[in-house]
Order: C-alpha cells, then sequence, then structure tokens
DNA sequence: AGGTGATTAGTCACACTTGACTATATACGT
DNA sequence: ACGTATATAGTCAAGTGTGACTAATCACCT
C-alpha cells in the first residue's frame, strides 16, 4: 500500500489532478509497473485527504457535476520523498506466482508437466517479444524506461530457468 | 487465491491433518514459496470444507479441547489437478515492487539514488547468498528445489539490473 | 506446587482491493 | 434531432488477507 501512495504522491506532485486522470494515466503508462485498479485510486485519495497528505478542491465547471482536483500538500511531499528513498533501498522478494504448481510436479506425469512447462515458455517468449518490440517513453518519467529493462531482464531470466527445468525434467529416468 | 487453494489441496493430498499443522508446515518449508498466513490458511481451510472439497473430522483427544482434522475430499482431488494444471501452464508476470520509486527516481540527487541503489544491491547479494548456502531439502517434495533455484536466478538477474542502472546512472552527465 | 516459556489450535475485527454499477457530458454519424 | 458510443467521474457491496488476540496444554526449572 506505500507503493501505491508513493505512486499517487509522486503523480499528484507533478501535477494537480481529479482520481479519472490519475488512474487514466496508469491504466495508459504505468500498466507494466503498477496493477491498482480504478476504485482502489479513488479510495486512496479519500484516505490521503482525511490524513492531509493531498488536499481536494471542488471545481465546477459549466453545468457538469463538480468534480474534485487533488494537489499535494506540503506534509504530502514530505511523505513522497520518504516512501521514495524507502522504495529505492527496498530488496525485491519475488514469490514467482507459479511456483506453487511446480511444488507439485510430481503428482503428474513427467511427460504432461514437460508439455505444460513448453506451453508456458512459449506465452513467455511471446510476451517477452511484446516488451522488446515496442520502445516505451513515458515523456517526464526517464525511469519507466528502467523498469521496462527490468522486467525485460525477468521474463529472460525466467525463460532460461524454465529451459532448464524441461532439460532436467527430460534427463530423468 | 488459486494458488493457495492448490497449495493447501496438495498438502492435504499427501496427509490428512489439522490447520496448525498445515500452517506450520507452510512456515518451516514453504516460507519460500508462499507467504501465506495462519488466518488465511484457516479462513481458506473453512471455505473448502463448505464448498466440499475437502471434510472435517473432529478429533477428541484426552481432555484436550477438540480438533479439525481436514482430509481431501474426491471432488477436491479433481479440483487440485486442474488447478495444478493451470498453474503449470501460467506464465509468471513480475510487477516488481520496488519499481514504482524507480519511475521518481529523477526526484531525488542522483548521487543520492546511487547510493541507495547500492544499499539495495548489497542487501539483495545477502539474501542470494544466504539462498545459495543451505541447498534446502523438503524430503517428499522434490520440486521445491527447483523453486530455490528460480529464486537464486530472479535474484542474480536483478543484481545484474541493479548494476547496469547503478553504471548508467553514474555515466549520466 | 508454582512459575515461565514454548507449542498447539484457532478466532475476529479491520484494512485493502476490486468488479460491477451509476450517471452525466461530449462526439459523431445519419 | 436522435441514437449511440465513448470519455469523464465516481460509488459500493462483497471478497480477500492478516495482525493481534484468546486459550489450553506441555516442558522444564526451582
Amino acid at each position: 500500500m506505500d507503493e501505491r501512495t508513493l505512486l499517487i504522491l509522486g503523480l499528484l506532485k507533478s501535477q494537480s489532478q481529479h482520481g479519472y486522470q490519475i488512474n487514466d494515466f496508469i491504466e495508459r503508462n504505468l500498466g507494466r509497473v503498477s496493477d491498482m485498479k480504478k476504485a482502489t485510486a479513488y479510495s486512496l485519495l479519500k484516505k490521503l485527504n482525511e490524513s492531509g497528505l493531498i488536499e481536494a478542491t471542488t471545481e465546477q465547471g459549466g453545468n457538469r457535476p463538480a468534480k474534485q482536483v487533488y494537489s499535494i500538500t506540503p506534509a504530502g511531499e514530505e511523505k513522497f520523498y520518504k516512501l521514495l528513498r524507502m522504495s529505492l533501498v527496498q530488496v525485491n522478494d519475488y514469490l514467482p506466482h507459479g511456483d506453487i504448481g511446480i511444488c507439485f510436479m510430481d503428482q503428474l506425469p513427467k511427460d504432461e508437466v514437460i508439455g505444460y512447462l513448453n506451453e508456458r515458455l512459449a506465452k513467455t517468449e511471446e510476451l517477452l517479444a511484446s516488451y522488446e518490440d515496442v520502445p516505451p517513453h513515458v515523456e517526464h518519467l526517464h525511469g519507466v524506461n528502467l523498469t521496462i529493462r527490468h522486467r525485460i531482464a525477468l521474463f529472460r531470466c525466467d525463460i532460461e530457468w524454465m529451459k532448464q527445468t524441461i532439460e532436467e525434467l527430460r534427463a530423468r529416468s
């Protein structure tokens, strides 16, 4: 949740905006960095507002319904820097999602498992290709490009591991 | 949540046991594969019991309070195999935890960021070493060893990425 | 026989997250 | 002028996950 707070504060730091814009930006540009959903963003905005890290001004545009425009407060900026520093020193400890299945692989015939892993391997290679093809560029967020490289590296690592695992299974008596 | 169901069904498939044993086994042997907490395990057991995938028999031992012993049902075994197959073909899509901070790194002085990343690098190397040193061995769950290798590979990948990133930051005008 | 700490066994209130829903405004074709 | 599709802006019920708590038993010392 700290990560998500950091994200919202970071976006509001560069520009005041309302919930919709924030969610839109995340969906369009940061889908590879965060999977926060709209409803979560709104509820976080509400919480951050209540705790004084951001403040809302009601904007009346024509005869539209009123919208809230959120801006970061000084307290919010402080929190932003604190969370940013925390995030930068934080070790990534992966719990790869699919590894519980790997634990129980002996419950299926070896050849069937090899088939599934090959399927997974192919899908992962496709996904990797989609990252390699599209050179990303989020205007003022240079760091995003580094995260894309990060994920490419992780996919390659996963692919190597799968190949090695399949090889080893094949070699089993 | 499917992953967690798979884990519980898998453990009950090899042996009927109560909630405490399940949680204990996860904490002791599978801390590197799942981070499911005790309360979650109990609530899952309850749900799986209600939906007929497992069944509970009350065990009265001496004058202790009664405990529930859970066993997998035929429906549960079917579900187990279904989830296992799903898990094996499922692509891992990493959203590395710390990458939101990376996105905003330009908000801090370059040298400060390099300092933090070096700290993170050192911590990750330590963690990697702890995985490399202790040769793991979970008796009847041979697949666990493969997951350990998986995580070692991911740590190495992360380390490479950090080194590369730090290098690039250093090289910036 | 009494105290202390670990082990066994489990519950519960609370926080977080999201799918599905509401509702207005704007664009655009016909 | 009218439908209808899309963008804008947000809410809410329901599900998931867990820290903190309760409570009995056991091991061991003194």
